[in-house]
DNA sequence: CGGAATGTTGACGCTACTCAAGTCCCGTGG
DNA sequence: CCACGGGACTTGAGTAGCGTCAACATTCCG
């Protein structure tokens, strides 16, 4: 299953060799997760690093005033949490599965080891959290700055398959979130969801129906995940 | 002139030994930047790793529209530009002086050699970005979640000695910033921070006069940086 | 079929942006 | 020395976007 797993997304463990991957695979912990069950809690102190086999995983971070916001999602491939192993004693973010989801617990010692002992892991890991965080700094800043409708275009389209992106075809996005669950996820409300949904489907772009969604001007919700500006009080009307 | 940047902050290059560090300085490149001679820009290739020796450095991000986002400052002994030069080809910011500045150009050859022949400072460097990274993110987040009178407040605390910090003592911050960068610096528009700069000054927390202004109410003002709500309808009024 | 959970719609308020019209400051030239 | 002009700053009016609360509609299930 580790194969898999370094094979998947650049392979940050693929420059461990034969002994220190043994001792990975000897040393890690896997096991499933079920939504609502948290791999791990905001100020949790890091014990381990979680190298995602199989599932969505949900980022998030409590605010003053109690409520969360989404700060992205990782999936199969990735490795959360190193940033808080690495840098401090807890977790700065609560990781939660969407879906039900396998996980392989890399404890803290095991991953320091590896560090402490391979000169090309730890460059390898360095020169990927480097491309993470820049990543991750536009994916927050995108959902900072970006409108509900612009988010909400996006996270559609991770709905559809990559095949046909960019086609005109009519595409059937099938969703197993609740709206409360969508709106948490595209940084929003239930209400204003409901209500961004009403508007595409009034521009003839969408067909929503509870938990399908058919696109039906794939163009057109492109170009407002894309390029839609970010603000600009003279635009064309939004309802 | 490196002794001072290395014992700064924390010391990323403290890590190096005689040898190494020899060679830094070697071909380290020093150099003086007025405020709007950018350091580079986003997009250009990234060909070095700059690090402040004394200054204030903004970093923004060109966003689709046509207008730019600060992501953040940085100052003396703060090192930038390295997750471009490990990551990818090209900067993601831009970096621009806000007032007269030293700062030394390491070349990316010399900088890669460095990390490829030391592992220890690989190690430091990692962990360096695990929490300059997480503190970015807070940055970030912070920035885009909470309102202008907070930004604004807690700028104006970053210009508050820091031994008066705490204290009730009248304090005056001298800015040499005209209200448009400091719009740009807190993600405002000129307008907007007049017009929050006047409510504070009516609820006698300041009294704002040019480029000098003096904070009366030093624990009201820390208050409003600290802990307000960062969102939520029902609030005391505004003004 | 009834009641809880979920989703939708309406009414309203708040923050902060834009545009536009002052007002103030300051250096320059008469 | 003072009037004047241009930039910086402030103030006013109007509006977009989105959140909250509350009422209504729909779905899900026992």
């Amino acid at each position: 299953m580790c194969d898999k797993c370094s094979a998947q997304n650049g392979g940050l463990f693929s420059s461990l060799g034969m002994k220190h991957m043994t001792r990975l695979v000897n040393s890690r912990v896997p096991h499933a997760y079920q939504p609502g069950q948290h791999l791990y809690f905001q100020g949790n102190p890091a014990l381990a690093v979680y190298c995602i086999h199989q599932g969505k995983i949900k980022l998030t971070r409590l605010v003053s005033g109690g409520d969360e916001h989404v700060m992205g999602t990782r999936g199969a491939g990735d490795v959360i949490g190193y940033r808080a192993v690495l840098a401090g004693r807890h977790y700065r973010v609560s990781a939660e599965p969407l879906e039900p989801t396998i996980a392989c617990a890399i404890p803290r010692e095991t991953f320091l080891e590896l560090l402490g002992d391979n000169a090309e892991f730890t460059f390898a890991l360095l020169v990927r959290v480097c491309s993470d965080t820049l990543r991750a700094e536009e994916q927050i800043m995108t959902r900072a700055l970006e409108r509900v409708r612009t988010r909400l275009a996006r996270f559609l389209l991770q709905g559809v398959p990559a095949a046909q992106r960019g086609s005109r075809e009519i595409a059937v996005v099938s969703l197993q979130l609740s709206r409360e669950e969508i709106a948490q996820l595209i940084d929003t409300t239930p209400e204003t969801l409901s209500r961004t949904l009403h508007a595409l489907a009034e521009r003839g772009v969408l067909a929503p129906d509870r938990h399908l969604i058919r696109v039906l001007d794939l163009p057109a919700l492109e170009r407002i995940a894309r390029l839609e500006p970010p603000s600009d009080a003279h635009n064309p009307p939004y309802r």
